[in-house]
RNA sequence: GGAGACGUGUCCGAGUGGCUUAAGGAGCACGCUUGGAAAGCGUGUAUGCGGCAACGUAUCUAGGGUUCAAAUCCCUACGUCUCCGCCA
């Protein structure tokens, strides 16, 4: 959520930020929805400011055998006027609300302004793209002739969309999860915590995923909790409607959790395998810090996404999102794209992202600086790693001319030990 | 799921209709005192909105209601605790 004082004195500003992203706010609404609440909320509190004064004086009155029945009568017609101010504010002051929960952050001045993904912008890369001296195979099939999926028996239980890892494939990615966790741990002084999957509507629009992307998320309607789509969701809420100290920050987390997304208006994209899927796992990093630092920490998080890359060493690039394809809350987001060799395409594994006080303010997130001073902080969160195309690219970047696929390094001792995948069947 | 108790500021805690713009205490900050510290004394110590400010206003879990006036009375929801039931 934007700073309603910034809309009012930058609405241009505004106007193109929400046009850039393709986003659809009413600005002007807003605007003079505002107007009309501070007129309504100057007469509210004026008219409070008198109904309080002469109450306060009623009992002495009372006390003095004065007749206060005429003070009564007048009074009473105030309190009908005020509840009637109070409930027409109350009445835009929620309309207000749900309009600025439609108005998208400010892209950075540095992000590229673009249409779509075609517009995002090169910043570098990191290894090589595996050649084969052989004919590889794409992830599906090396997964079939190793056992390390079941799609078909996936979607029986729960409709396409859905996978299932079997056998060395379950402990394959199990084996990616704890290490990804570790590393982060261990490497980039990460505190790890393990929360809900399944959050209320309040914590939804902390993290800017609701009112807008309803759609996509799963919903349980009975108890009105939502699953999350990301970690991200519970993690940042965390310390929602809280003002932490100085000392508390920077809060840096790690967290593990099962991510659920409906994919609605997706059909039909990399639907194959288990590039989209409806359910999958991942470990995110979610920062909160002083707002000063906020962009120095963004890069530092991106070199720990790509530290997961170069431990596995798998070749990847890493782009800037032009403002078309930047999420909604977000003010500048860097993705990693991790290339699987056999399908010949580069994945998405992870977008690292600053949303500024843009999350803050939606889920009250403040701090008492070194002055006192209380101020919104900034929030940021990154993949490290979404697991499934971390797969993918993983098992095709180390398959042999039989199939087989041999375990990078730093995976072997999550696997007890083993140094390659044999066709098992 | 059933029954009961409770929900006050950073924390503890008083407050059952009006001199409460929330007592008192703890903690914290600053000052006095001291050779230094402790103790003691004094002052200050929530957030939002409007205003240059003085100040006004809102917030005692949340939302409704009663009243000239609500932390206080009534209703609903949520949460916490205790007991019972069920259950990993």
């Amino acid at each position: 959520m934007l700073d309603l004082k910034f809309i009012r004195e930058n609405a241009e500003k505004v106007r193109i930020a929400v046009k850039n992203k393709n986003e659809k706010a009413d600005v002007d609404a807003i605007l003079e929805l505002d107007e009309k609440k501070r007129k309504l909320q100057f007469e509210f509190d004026n008219l409070r400011a008198e109904q309080n004064k002469i109450s306060q004086q009623i009992p002495t009155l009372k006390k003095k055998g004065e007749d206060v029945s005429g003070i009564l009568a007048k009074m009473k017609n105030v309190s009908v006027e005020v509840k009637s101010i109070s409930s027409k504010l109350t009445e835009i002051s929620e309309n207000l609300e749900q309009l600025l929960l439609t108005v998208p952050n400010i892209p950075h001045a540095d992000v590229p302004i673009g249409n779509d993904e075609s517009d995002n912008v090169f910043v570098r890369e990191w290894g090589k793209k595996t050649e084969f001296a052989f004919d590889s195979k794409e992830h599906l099939e090396l997964c079939e002739q190793n056992n390390l999926l079941d799609l078909k028996r996936a979607t029986k239980l729960s409709g396409s969309g859905f996978v299932a890892f079997t056998h060395k494939g379950a402990m394959l990615e199990r084996a990616l999860i704890n290490f990804m966790l570790d590393f982060h741990v261990r490497k980039h002084n990460y505190e790890e915590i393990s929360l809900p999957i399944l959050v209320n509507r309040k914590t939804m629009i902390g993290t800017g995923q609701l009112p807008k992307l309803a759609d996509d998320m799963y919903h349980v309607e009975q108890d009105d909790l939502f699953l999350v789509p990301t970690a991200e969701v519970s993690v940042t809420n965390f310390y929602g409607g809280e003002i932490l100290a100085n000392d508390d920050l920077p809060k840096k987390f790690i967290s593990y959790s099962p991510c659920f997304r409906r994919e609605a208006g997706s059909y039909g994209q990399d639907t194959k395998g288990l590039q989209r899927i409806h359910q999958f796992n991942k470990v995110e990093m979610v920062r909160l810090v002083e707002p000063e630092k906020s962009y120095e920490i963004l890069d530092e998080m991106v070199g720990e996404a790509e530290a997961i890359l170069q431990a596995l060493g798998l070749h990847y690039r890493v782009l800037t999102l032009a403002t078309g394809d930047l999420s909604f809350a977000s003010a500048k987001t860097y993705d990693l794209e991790v290339w699987a060799p056999a399908s010949q395409k580069y994945l998405e594994v992870s977008s690292i992202s600053n949303f500024m006080d843009f999350q803050s303010r939606r889920a009250s997130l403040r701090y008492r600086d070194e002055n006192g001073k209380v101020r919104f902080l900034h929030t940021l969160n990154g993949s490290g790693l979404a697991t499934p195309r971390t797969f993918i690219a993983l098992i095709e970047a180390y398959q042999n001319a039989d199939g087989s696929i041999e375990i990078p390094e730093v995976l072997r001792p999550y696997l007890g030990g083993l140094d390659y995948f044999q066709n098992i069947l």
